[in-house]
DNA sequence: TAAGATAGAGACAGTTCTGTATCATATTCT
DNA sequence: AGAATATGATACAGAACTGTCTCTATCTTA
């Protein structure tokens, strides 16, 4: 451990800046109302970070972080029982896309604010998307579906429309449409519903 | 009709902004770029709009008369089969996102890039969405679906998660997941493919 | 205590953005 | 032809944005 200061400084902007990245988007934020929000100096930015996208990567790599300690988390109560897993995390989510806290997915939104696939953010959403897809698909063979790519593509609709949601309508009035995400989750599709 | 010029002027500018806004966002777009790629005066976006978030308004307000007119053209050759205008919309809707010219969804980007409920644009993107499963609710009521509810969030799901994954693979690169729209379509869901 | 690294404060440059003002020109309708 | 309207071109104001520079203060560590 270096010093105690810069670590608080590095730590200040980042938590500040995924605060306002979150919930007002990149392009809204500019790094004069992150330093002044986050009470440092501006040159203290630019130390920790090269640029405003390099700040917007580190922003990025640590909701990735972050996301998968929760993921791990959230499913770790049923370590030999992938299926209960699916459910516990799409539980956790439900919950999670129902709070006032969550504004969507970061990924999501960096990946529309820059459509550019060569944006080194846009770059990380994909990679980000895809490996959360990869572990549905692994979860999904663990538990012995009959057609894992389909379910995993599934979820991942599941998950990433729960996102959009909660980005839609705010943080109140989440209700409307996500009281429903769990009898989505375990309900048969609407081929099934609507009578051939 | 009044005159030429004027209309064309006004169609020229919103022409423009739609292509910008649509492949690069909005707030990536500035009236300086529509107005030197559209080739009109600066003075002339001003006097039909009276700011950037007018512009957007009318842009909103266009694609959503674009989105009825392609919706029931799509639906059209099924007056009497609510069930077939339903595949006949996603199977129109898998034709587009997987085309060059998907970029994503305009309502859901404006939700995205304005988190700000009470922003115009994020207004006229929730009537759009709330009117679009109102119209997969009566559809699926007109189809006999057992639980229409629960059939039109899905569809809603379905229909955004085409247009976001439109959005995070561009224009190339479209296929990775989205091949597969119609198997989602027409698949029992992950819980009867997952054995209890 | 002394040295070195880090942070704060604020001015500054250069660009870009939205929106306005001015004036000349072209087009349309009477 | 003449009047009214719309457009083009361009300069401009004022703000906001990213990023840099300088100087001073603080804090850790030896």
């Amino acid at each position: 451990m270096k010093t105690s200061s810069p670590r608080s400084a590095r730590q200040q902007i980042l938590d500040t800046a995924a605060d306002l990245f979150f919930r007002e988007g990149y392009r809204a934020v500019g790094v004069d109302t992150i330093i002044s929000r986050s009470g440092v100096a501006k040159m203290s930015l630019y130390r920790h970070f090269s640029s405003k996208d390099a700040l917007i990567v580190a922003y990025l790599e640590r909701s990735n972080e972050l996301f998968w300690t929760w993921f791990e988390q959230a499913v770790s109560p049923h370590p030999d029982d992938p299926r209960a897993q699916l459910v516990a995390f799409f539980e956790a989510l439900e919950a999670y896309v129902s709070s006032p806290i969550c504004h969507g997915c970061p990924f999501l939104h960096v990946a529309t604010e820059f459509p550019d696939e060569t944006y080194p953010g846009h770059r990380l959403a994909l990679e980000h998307k895809q490996a959360v897809r990869a572990r549905f698909h692994e979860m999904a063979v663990q538990a012995g579906a009959q057609q894992p790519e389909v379910l995993a593509d599934q979820l991942m609709l599941l998950m990433d429309g729960a996102y959009l949601q909660a980005r839609m309508f705010g943080p109140t009035n989440r209700l409307p449409m996500w009281r429903r995400l769990r009898w989505l989750c375990s309900m048969p599709s609407h081929r099934t519903l609507v009578p051939t």
